[in-house]
DNA sequence: TTCATACTTCGATCTTAACCGAAGTATTGT
DNA sequence: ACAATACTTCGGTTAAGATCGAAGTATGAA
């Protein structure tokens, strides 16, 4: 019995507060400095420097540097995983939890992840999006013929994202909905087209509202189903997206 | 965002060595006694008292008294998925593991989990019953008419499960295999009956091994195919088993 | 009643590590 | 070259809590 220690210390790693605040920022997937996490975290700079530090040893986060930023994420959505399942350990063991207002609806519903769209209809856009193989799923997603096609066609300059540095699709695991969305290039592509056509807009926050017409042309557009049919579901499994 | 601590009380709870061992020590579900939990722990009566006092106010453990002995059990079968998905979190990210000696092996080929079979085994059992239509799957499996019959010729008493509180089926990630097993009453009652039929018995620990002909037995009762085909791959794909 | 077992509570010690100030390094901007 | 920003490292303080000895309570056995 010598896995108890094991699961010690990379409880221990996520057991303290400022430790388990920053991680709990990085849950959306999105890649912070550590200058945010310390705000976050609501400690100084040297001290959210030392936790990071261990964090990254204990390989939970990567880091990548950026200029003089340097960027955490967290390692894997096994990370989030863990973290959602402590979460709802704490719940049902009674550690209190305010929760569940009206701008959390919202939240849910859709809103900002680093700089794409997330939330269930970022779900949703993407079971859409791999479910008329758009991209083709695996560990790694990738635009097919199809989708390049597409997308010019939406207005989405395809060879420009793929000249860049930064991947052109990104697996990107959604907090509420425990599914991927889009991320990467493309996703950002995506956001920032359908803000420019005003089919949605960003709120206070991270939340972003689709008009009622807006709403309807996404649909059209992607040809969202209704809800989650077989085979969506089955693209999605398929694609990792627990 | 007030749930970063909400984590971290749970995880500062399971990140204390011998708090961690005591709750591994538990995690087959039995009942133990402070006095082997303190054996276990490798601490003082004094301190594991303490311990398992925190540990019943966090509601992590139930307690009952039986004479001038308490014996504490996990409150959930949640707190040892947590437990395991921590493991595997763990194993990833390389917590040093002294790796792989035979008894490693043998954890992994079959072992008890809460209190029915996990492992290679145990996935390989929820793949057959899967794909032989004795569960539904989705987000909650749900036995079908056919695996109702089917059970209840093995000898468990399906209606007797339906009457108690525990669910019947339960998904529960293997944390070697990284893939669903079968939880639930029905796990259990499963356990049992190969148990009783002496095709398995239980090592020191976790570990559980086959007879012989046992396993044999065991392949024919359930079917199970000689490695994941195609089809069980689909199945544990619809079952959301990553 | 008396003793033994199983466990809890109290009190003191001691280790660990979280924290921040101060100083140091690296990168960018002017 | 100089200043500013972003971050890391070092050192000393402090607080939390893990540990165990000793004493106290509850149950069972002789």
């Amino acid at each position: 019995m010598k896995d108890g220690p094991v699961v010690a210390s990379v409880a221990a790693l996520l057991g303290d507060p400022a430790r388990a605040n920053m991680l709990t920022a990085l849950m959306d997937g999105r890649a912070l400095t550590v200058s945010e996490l310390a705000e976050a975290a609501g400690v100084t700079l040297q001290t959210a420097s030392g936790h990071l530090a261990k964090l990254k040893v204990a390989n939970l986060l990567t880091a990548e540097k950026q200029g003089r930023h340097r960027y955490f994420r967290l390692s894997g959505p096994d990370v989030a995983q863990v973290l959602e399942a402590l979460m709802g350990l704490a719940e049902r063991t009674g550690a209190v939890r305010v929760r569940t207002g009206p701008r959390d609806e919202a939240l849910r519903a859709a809103r900002i992840c680093y700089d794409h769209l997330a939330g269930e209809s970022g779900v949703r856009l993407f079971v859409a999006i791999c479910h008329h193989e758009l991209i083709a799923g695996g560990d790694v997603p990738k635009l097919t013929s199809k989708g390049r096609d597409f997308f010019n066609n939406f207005g989405i300059d395809i060879a420009a994202l793929e000249k860049a540095r930064r991947p052109v699709c990104r697996h990107c695991l959604d907090w509420s909905e425990r599914r991927n969305h889009l991320g990467g290039a493309l996703g950002a592509a995506i956001l920032s087209e359908i803000s420019a056509r005003k089919w949605i807009k960003r709120d206070a926050g991270r939340v972003l509202t689709f008009s009622r017409q807006g709403f309807k042309k996404f649909q059209t557009a992607f040809q969202l189903t209704g809800s989650h049919g077989k085979s969506e579901l089955l693209h999605l499994a398929l694609n990792r997206s627990i």
